[in-house]
DNA sequence: GCGCACTAAGTGCACGTGCATGTAATCTCC
DNA sequence: GGAGATTACATGCACGTGCACTTAGTGCGC
């Protein structure tokens, strides 16, 4: 039971290592997507998830749940969200009257596409350098990926 | 601009795939350890971290922070609550009276150890399988690591 | 010694989240 | 066909978080 030790601090540093990586991209792309778009995260996450569907069938909020790391209540506020926005609409479904589908609106694809840039530009900037960089949780240093992702600065 | 797609869709796999697998395992580690300890991750994170010091030169909380993926405010907040728990104990640093040294109290220390089998069978368990796994923000079948992790079980 | 910039930690506030529950629609089985 | 179980989504509530700011303490220049 105590022999396990290498093993286990092995598991330990492979699981900093991924809450590290993981936050560290996270906040950066919060931080940009937020600044050029005004989308955290989470909502761009959504929006990009939602463009892979065909707008002749959608998504519902579960299908759309289980593609994104948040639960389905929070995804339902959400949705609320971006629909006050006009970046997303439900519609009925009209075979299932409980479901709901959730569809793109062209403003939201225009904003989608706006952000798309931004995000893959953050995510070739930082998954790309050393797994094990301090950490986190502070903004990282990504200036050249603003300076990358075109004239929109400010 | 348009020819990058492949290398694109690459990093946005590889950082879903993060993104899945920390949700994933993150979401196992609020479970258990709340469940059978009474620990949300983040505090476990925290005192798991703390107990790597020496006693004798304990961290601030700047220094704490710097290794756990809060922020230095939610940090502050957290040891306040852990120090309602008498988890740990915040001590003023008479060199420099702004500094305040984190250590852990032996309700603290033992709290930890009685945790740390489940943290570790839950790495074990959720690191190991497909990085891909459906996904995430529901909670994992977890249920061989309940059994394996000890009679401590509710 | 005094003022000023700087650092460390704590706090008010707003917000997004998860959990548990509520409401509405569907399905099942008798 | 009607009761009860089940599913889909929304919502009340409590809570932890981040941001911006405050408070307290340090060090520097003059």
């Amino acid at each position: 039971m105590e022999s396990e030790s290498l093993l286990e601090r092995s598991l330990v540093e492979q699981w900093r290592d991924l809450v590290a990586r993981k936050t560290r991209v996270w906040n950066a792309l919060e931080l940009e997507l937020d600044r050029q778009h005004g989308l955290s995260a989470s909502e761009f996450e959504v929006l990009d998830t939602l463009s892979e569907y065909d707008c002749a069938e959608p998504p519902r909020v579960q299908e759309l749940a289980a593609h994104v790391p948040i639960t389905q209540s929070a995804l339902s506020r959400m949705i609320g969200r971006l629909e006050n926005q006009n970046l997303v609409t439900r519609t009925l479904c009209s075979s299932d009257r409980r479901g709901v589908f959730v569809v793109l609106t062209d403003e939201g694809m225009q904003r989608l596409t706006e952000a798309r840039p931004t995000h893959r530009s953050v995510l070739a900037a930082e998954l790309a350098d050393g797994p094990s960089a301090e950490l986190t949780a502070e903004p990282t240093g990504t200036d050249a990926v603003l300076v990358e992702s075109g004239t929109q600065g400010k």
